[in-house]
DNA sequence: GCAAAACGTGCAAGACCGTGCAAGCCTATT
DNA sequence: AATAGGCTTGCACGGTCTTGCACGTTTTGC
């Protein structure tokens, strides 16, 4: 069997299945669990595979809290890192996203602030805060992002106007700035960043200097950036020099 | 099995029913506990679970929730009774209350339908379902019904035309009808009955023979009442008399 | 107050992983 | 035709991750 044909079969598996198993792959295909790895490997490094402990799953390929779990430390100091930007009795937006998430999850006990969000995960945690006043920015539930998107979901955003607003990060470079992945996503969050006095993103050092395909906010729309230290040095040196506040957790 | 399925399942069960035991998991997936309670351990660092003595339950949502675990057995047997009514690619209101949760917990897994809510909870219970279009109506969060009411919420219905709407009960008598405690949820729960075909409402024998101050539908617009065999037979006929169609579970 | 169940932690066994290396196969060039 | 080079594959080895068990502690129900 070519190799060709083998990868061809895991990809056919991983669409119908959702998940791969190395050592069972090695046996229907008669070849080491070497093999398995490597074609996994290489799978993986076009995305269209996550490699896992003993196999491999698609990639972000079901619902939205796939995604919760992974490097939740990480995610929880950068959270910490961003609360600083937050006063009592603002008004924000968080925008959908894991990170995000977390600093939902991270806000004070105690701090009274309006929150409006499209994501429903970010919107349960942040019910269980009575001094919280939480805006829902309804409309078509999307299963991929866990969170709203669609013209009802802007037009909700138009009528608020914030003094901050968490941007959810697909990609982030310097040259393109903030990019989403899909454009209805695009769409809610340039109306976010157009209704928020500053724009701040928090974002794990993996997803710097990288880029979807529609832009959303140019990186001198960009207020603050919080990130790792583990990020590259000259991409935040490019954040620095256009004026973006950097928040290294 | 792979240690990520098994997470996956997990979120899966405690999206479905708010809750897991730790021994039970172990029994099926044909792990230890000491592995269960691992997993429990990480997923609730992620924010997806609370850990309890003996296994994790949902994430706190708000007030509303102390209500969910009340009578469940008895919720979840009207939701069976309920669930006769919807027909494939039917489009659904389903209103805020534990009554109207059991109901979408009960939705067969595989049927496609349309769903709109306003309800947190029973948002985040359809959005494990990918069959189900979900749509999300935003607005002002009220944490004592868990749910989104005023203005914002009303325009949101009136943009969405349904079959059928299950209305959520505060109350509901054979002179009155349907009422509410809160004059912005009545207005929610008007405003759902005018873009519906059908109304249906779901009560424990309980909310029979009992009111509060805000009118929403008279007895003549309930197309469908389900509840219980323990019910007032003097209501039951009242409702019988004026047409609806009772469903004792 | 006590017994049983559940819990957390430390630890060892085993599964799994990545890397380096050599053998086999195919292709292209001499 | 022969050989060199590239590619794939399997194996060895050292490291990492997961899992189950043991043991002492905490929580629950009676």
């Amino acid at each position: 069997m070519l190799a060709d044909q083998r990868q061809h079969q895991i990809r056919a598996e991983l669409a119908r299945h959702g998940s791969v198993v190395a050592s069972a792959l090695a046996l229907r295909f008669g070849v080491s669990e070497d093999t398995i790895r490597r074609d996994l490997r290489e799978l993986s490094l076009g995305g269209v595979c996550h490699r896992v402990y003993g196999g491999a799953v698609a990639p972000y390929g079901g619902p939205f809290l796939h995604r919760v779990a992974q490097a939740p430390a990480q995610k929880a100091a950068l959270a910490m890192g961003a609360l600083p930007l937050i006063r009592p009795h603002q008004t924000l937006f968080i925008d959908a996203g894991t990170t995000n998430l977390a600093i939902a999850r991270a806000l004070l006990p105690g701090m009274p602030l309006t929150v409006a969000t499209n994501s429903l995960a970010i919107a349960t945690v942040l019910a269980a805060q009575p001094q919280i006043t939480l805006i829902l920015l309804g409309g078509v539930f999307d299963a991929e992002t866990g969170a709203c998107t669609g013209a009802a979901t802007v037009q909700a955003i138009q009528k608020i106007s914030a003094d901050l607003v968490f941007l959810g990060s697909c990609g982030i470079d310097i040259t393109r700035g903030a990019t989403a992945f899909d454009p209805a996503e695009a769409e809610v969050k340039r109306a976010m960043v157009a209704a928020s006095a500053c724009v701040a993103v928090a974002a794990t050092a993996d997803k710097l200097g990288t880029h979807a395909p529609y832009r959303v906010a140019p990186p001198t729309a960009i207020s603050h950036l919080i990130t790792q230290h583990s990020a590259p040095a000259d991409l935040l040196a490019g954040f620095r020099a256009v004026g973006t506040t950097l928040h290294l957790a």
